[in-house]
This record gives C-alpha cells, structure tokens and sequence, in this order.
DNA sequence: CTGAAAGCGCTAACAG
DNA sequence: CTGTTAGCGCTTTCAG
C-alpha cells in the first residue's frame, strides 16, 4: 500500500496523502475525511522508512547496553522504552556483546542514521565519539562519565552515595570497614570509593580494607518466566 | 556522505560504489579497492535507510516484550541481541507499555516495515495477527502459545515440568500439596498446572491447594548499577 | 488549500 | 566488469 493508491482511491493527490499524514500540514478536513477513510479501507500506513529519506530524521535512538545481567539495567530499558514511545521514538537495541567489540556496533548503528544515541554499560572509544559528533548524532553516557565536554552523561551522584554508606556505618557504631570494588577502573566505581573514603576520613578513619569484586558472580542460566 | 560523492572522488560510477557495499556483486577487486579507499577517506557508510526503501527489507527484527521485570525477559533479550547481531540484523525493541495498549505499538512497528516481529511477554490481537500475515511479516510468539496456526510459537515444555515437579515432590516424601498460578490464563500456567495435576495424579493425589499469585511482588525501584 | 514535479540515497535491470 | 537509467515511497517547494 503506497500513498498513490490511496491517493487514487480517494480521488485525490499524493501529495495530500502525504499532508493528511503530516501533524500540521495545511489540508482541508474535507479532504483529510476522505483519505483518511480510503486509507482505513486499503490498511494503509505511511512507510517510515521512506519518510525517514527524506526527512533525514528516521525517529530511532539507538541504546546500547553492553549486557543486561545487572538488574538495574533492564528496569532502565523498559523506563527507556516508556520515555522514547511516548515521544514518538523508537528504540534500536543494541547488546549481548562484550565491551570490547563494541566499534562493530558502531558501524551498524551509524548506517541506520539514528536520531541520538543513549550509551549504558558501555563506553565509546574516542574516534567514535567524534565520529558522532561530526555526524551531528547526539550522544549521551548513561551512568558513565568522561572527560571530553562534547559528551553529555546522566549518573546519579555516586561520591555522595559512597559517602552516606560511610556515615551510616560510622553511625551503626561500626570499627572496622572494608570496600568492595567494581570494575575498578570505571567512573562509578571511583566516585564511590572516593565518597566513602571522604565520608570515613570525616570521622578519623583510613584504615580501609579494599578487594576487587568486579560486580561478579556465576553467571547466570537461562530461566523460565 | 553519499555515495555519488564517493564515486566522484573515487573516479568511478555511483553503482561501482553500490557494488562495492553489496556483498556477491560483480565488481573487480581494483575498483572496489579505489571505492573502498575513497570511502575511508570519506568516512562514507552505505545508508540503510534508502537501502531497505528500494530492497523492501529492512534488517530490522521488532521484539515485544511489554516488561522487563520478570528476571527471565532480559536474560533472553540479551540473547536475542547476540543473535540477530550475528545475523546482521538489528533489534527494534518495544517495551514499558501495559499488555492491553500493545495495539498502538504495532501501529508503530507497520510503519517501519520490519522483517518479523518476535512477541514476548505480550499478545497480539487476532487482527493484528490478521494483517501482519496478510502484510508478509513473520510473527512468532515467545514464551506464549495460540492456537491461530499462522503464528510460530516457541516456549519451554510447561506441561513436562509441571510434572516433573510433582514427581520431585512425591519422591521426597511430601504428604500435602499446592499450586500457586501465575497469570490464571495464560498458556504458560496452564500448562505448568496441567502437567503438576497429572504428575500427582499418577501417585494418586488428587487433592491439591490452589491459589493464584500472579508472579507478583512489590514493584521494584530503580536500582543502581 | 491543492496538484505537479523534483528529488532523498540507494539498488537493480539493462546494455555495452 | 562497468556505467546508464529507472524507480523505491515519501516530503517539499512551487504555481495556481
């Protein structure tokens, strides 16, 4: 189904097909009524893809996210979804690959001519981000940080949490304490380690016992809904 | 960065360049290192917009999974990511929608004429179903049974497990039982039911509590990574 | 408000 | 193997 059948069906131009489609465009109801009612009877819907020729806007963003196995993430995704579709977005997922190989994704992601790109659990190599950046294609970190100012990033305030678990344990009458690192090299993980050093040295302590966890444990199996 | 501009600096036909992106063409290895050349410099990429609008193929595949809640959706998310990346198609998620409004969702997804759409966690009214066969696109449902047979469906074998589950408990020596359901009416629950009733009755139990919990828990909070 | 016409970037015959 | 040509379905000037 093409918009010049139904603009035949209708008795009327495609290019008023094209405007009854179109939020805004400068189209008599009369007009609209009757497309509207031959493209209900012929199913038709406008071709996004089309659209998005030339347009030069194809209303995707692409989110890619590294892995999901961190249960915060998948709650990310589906208020991501929420968020996106409610402004008329769509989301091109991208994951289950390993951080690495993550200049492949890029390729893909860049060919689909996405409106914005939402990095989660991952980070861009520096070409890359400059390649968006180039391309005009805004990126945002998403609970990552870094230090090129043309990137935007969203996290939560990660040194200040690290700092009230210190005070809560300072305050829990505790004597001896311990961290537990991330991936060690991450921006979270050094915002909380730097908040919760802060938080204890406040209180005369920096005797801080310090082991990597790598947020790792068995990976798990699949499982049943 | 089209690719008539690379075919100028390339010195070669817009098609050469064409050719060059289009895997099994009929081009010489000279040319396509010339194209392959001006392309780097470039930093050309082959639109897969304009590609799907005259190839009628999108390479996009949109999954349904109207929640991420249930521990099991994001573990086959991140499956499905991998393996349609392997494919070379991509993933057009729709998630963060209540299961009754899914019908606006597909309008969305029509407009992008995907390849197929996978359906998890989420029904597709059998108008819905209607169209996507009569418009070509292959629907198979996840996790979730129908008996319309134009829809593919994929699940685990509920009824086994619900059975092997009473023979679990009966060999441990278990004198009284129950069933707790899920979503009442959902394939899934009924199977898993059916196949628990059976395995007992086998032993001769017939008198099994039943109630209904709906998987439900307190709704999660954002959590952090 | 409406239609005609030009093209978005690309692929796919078609000749050579 | 290569270039030329004709569209894919749509939006967007441009006249009327």
């Amino acid at each position: 189904m093409t918009s010049s059948q139904v603009a035949e069906h209708a008795g009327v131009s495609q290019s008023a097909v094209s405007r009854t489609f179109t939020p805004g465009a400068s189209i008599s109801s009369k007009t609209r009524q009757k497309v509207l009612a031959s493209a209900k009877v012929l199913g038709y819907r406008p071709n996004a893809i089309a659209r998005s020729l030339i347009t030069n806007r194809s209303r995707i963003i692409a989110v890619v996210m590294a892995y999901l196995e961190n249960l915060f993430y998948p709650d990310v995704l589906e208020e991501l979804g929420r968020a996106l579709a409610a402004e008329n977005y769509h989301l091109l997922l991208f994951t289950g690959f390993m951080d690495r190989d993550s200049d492949p994704v890029f390729d893909q992601l860049m060919q689909y001519r996405v409106d914005g790109i939402i990095l989660a659990s991952t980070s861009l190599s520096s070409e890359l981000s400059e390649e968006c950046a180039s391309a005009g294609i805004p990126v945002v970190l998403f609970n990552r940080t870094t230090e090129r100012d043309a990137v935007s990033s969203v996290t939560t305030r990660n040194r200040e949490g690290g700092k009230r678990i210190a005070e809560f344990l300072v305050a829990g009458g505790h004597k001896s304490f311990g961290y537990i690192a991330g991936l060690e090299n991450s921006s979270t993980n050094r915002d909380r380690h730097q908040g919760y050093v802060e938080g204890l040295a406040g209180h005369g302590i920096t005797e801080i016992a310090y082991e990597i966890g790598n947020y790792s444990r068995p990976k798990r199996k699949l499982r049943r809904a």
